[in-house]
DNA sequence: ATTAAAACCGACTGATAGTCGGTAAATACC
DNA sequence: GGTATTTACCGACTATCAGTCGGTTTTAAT
């Protein structure tokens, strides 16, 4: 062990040197910042918060303690930027799977059934649902949750509403109840052998309760 | 500051002497034991866990902390012993509560409401909604949940598709997801400040999604 | 060239969970 | 009764780790 860095960036190509230059100190910024946050996610992912120090990290990352703190006011900053990129992420997938669906309470199940797969084990779940409302607080947790994939159910049920799949009513509430199902849903998910089996098990319940709430003639 | 006890226990009437003697020793293990949760109920619940000290807690108790350690192996043991306590006594609330509705649909919606109430705020909600999950993991808060509020869903869905009221269908996958929900309410309603009407509004959306599974002739 | 500002370093500090050797009280055994 | 053993309790001490701080190097502005 020991190997310290002593590239930490290379100059590249020097354009303008006044005019254009201001770029050399950002770059050397992003590159030092991902590198906290690449190493902080593998070693959050894969040991839990709690079981990560902060000395880990900055190893993990090539750099000294005091420049995780130069980037990162706290030890929960760092996780909360990683949280942040995993949810970005997991986000993306999920809205791959759901944008194939036609009807909107399909979409909604689609999507639902990937976040299963996907929070159920590894790193991801860690991160997300075990750390997530741990380390963030569940206030804070929900907060950020719902401008990634909890904002989505809200816009889904106001267009099952708007397209009369399901009775008008507030959205907010039962949006927050189902979301609320679902990551209930993936923790027990997460914490089975069986995993393939629970989620289907899963999925059709939800199925069963988005199902009930469609208008009937 | 610096009381410290001096009684620890009264010696109180000696009956037989060897036949019928042992439970002096375990008088003075449940009179400790009871101290030292009293002081940390009070402290998890106004503090929160991060910003209890075991040395508070000993303290308060009036014992050290070494007496605090033989009894309990962890901080977190002692959290959970308390955590174990406060659901107790909540779930005897509820119970309470919902025995005066007749219908099991209607008093699952109340016990429900209660809950939303106990947990919204204050000492109980600070260890049962915060606390809890962030300390013993969700998968250990679940599981002792399930023990207590939790082991109440799945009973009282079974009663209701016996009875008919809603389709038979399996019912641990529901029973989770509809205790997902409940849960995710209360968090959502302790986070606002008007409780009152945020808890009315959930306790609405939610006997709407139960209502919904309720069978239609 | 000079000055300022931002990135980075790593030894140090403060707080606290948990330990450990020891004392006192209760119980078992003769 | 006395002696040994087990259990409850004590509180100074240790280990660990989040966060600090004065100092150094690199980049940028003038």
């Amino acid at each position: 062990m020991r190997a310290k860095n002593s590239e930490h960036l290379s100059p590249s190509g020097r354009g303008g040197r006044k005019t254009r230059a201001m770029a050399k100190q950002a770059e050397r910024r992003a590159a030092t910042t991902e590198a906290i946050l690449t190493a902080a996610r593998r070693l959050f992912g894969t040991q839990g918060f709690a079981a990560t120090t902060m000395d880990e990290i900055a190893e993990g990352a090539s750099v000294a303690k005091g420049a995780v703190y130069h980037h990162f006011k706290t030890k929960e900053a760092v996780f909360e930027a990683v949280f942040d990129q995993v949810s970005r992420d997991l986000v993306a997938e999920i809205d791959r799977t759901a944008r194939a669906e036609k009807d909107v309470l399909a979409a909604m199940v689609a999507g639902t059934q990937h976040y299963f797969a996907a929070t159920a084990k590894g790193p991801t779940g860690q991160i997300i649902l075990r750390d997530g409302p741990a380390v963030l607080g569940w206030e804070r947790w929900r907060e950020i949750d719902a401008q990634h994939f909890g904002g989505k159910m809200p816009r889904a049920l106001s267009a099952a509403m708007e397209a009369g799949l399901i009775a008008r009513q507030p959205v907010e509430p039962l949006a927050r109840l189902l979301l609320g199902a679902v990551t209930e849903a993936a923790v027990a998910c997460a914490g089975r052998a069986d995993i393939a089996r629970a989620g289907a098990e899963y999925a059709r319940a939800f199925k069963s309760l988005v199902e009930a709430l469609r208008v009937r003639a």
